[in-house]
DNA sequence: ATGAAGCTGACAATTCGCTGACAGACACTG
DNA sequence: CAGTGTCTGTCAGCGAATTGTCAGCTTCAT
């Protein structure tokens, strides 16, 4: 999962991006809204956590123009504390939600899986598909009820899939989603990772769309 | 289910209850400190919600109180967010969850389901994992029943992942609990801590899973 | 048939977590 | 006030798990 973390004070942008490194997101932070902007506009993340109160453009400001140009990934916006009118504005201008300043990480974790499963279509915290069900909460994957140890990338991947089951997925957004702005690795890493992961779910698992990506689920040609 | 909700700005206390009636409760009000500690040392509840910061006695010395007399029903406490100082406070006081204000009412009943659940399952003040049982109101742990004395931080830790056993949780969670907002400090001191923690308890009594985060009871693989 | 795309096993580099030693902060005691 | 002991953060080094890379192989589409 790639999210976008939009923050001008470093400190805390860093701190944030920890906890969210944490728990197996990959991060990219804007300081700046013109800068949130362009990647909020040509890249293509899972979730944007947007504080408002940018330098240079404002952020309320960066997510109309976000959506008004079609752009519609889930949006949690980190508000001022108690500031009734910024929700209100807020949600006219297309957040899908709100966490007051300050707030627990866990909070801003708790919601951000929810966004991210609302956004593709799951209501659940655990996703199922065919043999396998995918335990978002304790990160862990099971085949035919049985748990799997799988390593912190193994499962990023299977969770990638999973929330976009019955869909081609490209290698490109695969590598995107896992490493981010890190372009130096081959590109075969990820069909190791593919190969490793089938050794220990069973080849039915992933599924291969030759010259398009890989797909979890129903995807018969 | 009865319930003891003491609350003294009158406005939220009204649609706090609301709430807790629509979902079956029988609900209580209580408005100030003393009122509250009266009700709650001389009546049976099965859950109280105690939102700190009364007027008349203090919402903390109240759960003291009642502590000290050997009252022991579950208590959920609303917090004010990110007041770290005060959560510990509670820990040691003797609170059962923690609610930071303001928070999503369908929380609220969630996290009063599973205190009450918890209450009525076993006894409510000693958590038993593997061959350790944490005691949280003598805030004593032992081993095969032989005490073992832990340092307060120790302790913090133990009771954390005993009240989320069988459940990961991830090195940042872990410092936002027990360092609080303050993250100077090096990941290491978390795994040392964690080092000492299995010298005195056996080895067994933490579990780890490499770049997920640390867990207590069962959660192979 | 043939070249491109994808797979796989082996190996190496890197990262992660563990541990023992040490030092500063703090409280307690004589 | 000095001395002592406890608690906890920091450091450095070790071992192991994880992950990238490489080379050769298989499969597929045309």
């Amino acid at each position: 999962m790639r999210l976008l973390l939009v923050e001008d004070d470093a400190r805390i942008a860093a701190d944030i991006s920890a906890v969210l490194t944490g728990a197996g997101y990959t991060v990219e932070i804007a300081a700046d809204g013109e800068n949130a902007w362009f990647l909020g506009d040509t890249e293509d993340y899972d979730l944007i956590v947007l504080d408002l109160g940018l330098p240079g453009m404002d952020g309320m400001s960066v997510l109309k123009r976000w959506r008004g140009n079609g752009r519609h990934m889930p949006v949690l916006v980190l508000t001022a504390r108690g500031s009734w009118a910024e929700r209100v504005e807020g949600i006219d201008a297309g957040a899908d939600d709100y966490l007051p300043k300050p707030f627990q990480f866990e909070e801003l974790l708790a919601r951000a899986r929810a966004l991210i499963r609302r956004s593709v279509g799951h209501g659940a915290a655990t996703i199922a598909v065919g043999p396998l069900s995918i335990d978002t909460r304790a990160m862990r994957v099971s085949v035919n009820g049985v748990p799997q140890a799988l390593t912190p990338l193994e499962y990023r991947l299977v969770s990638y899939l999973g929330h976009h089951r019955d869909r081609i997925v490209p290698p490109t957004e695969l590598q995107e989603h896992l490493y981010g702005d890190d372009f130096s690795r081959d590109a075969n890493a990820l069909e190791a990772l593919v190969a490793r992961l089938r050794k220990k779910l069973g080849a039915v698992a992933i599924g291969t769309r030759r010259g398009f990506g890989y797909y979890m689920g129903e995807n018969a040609p």
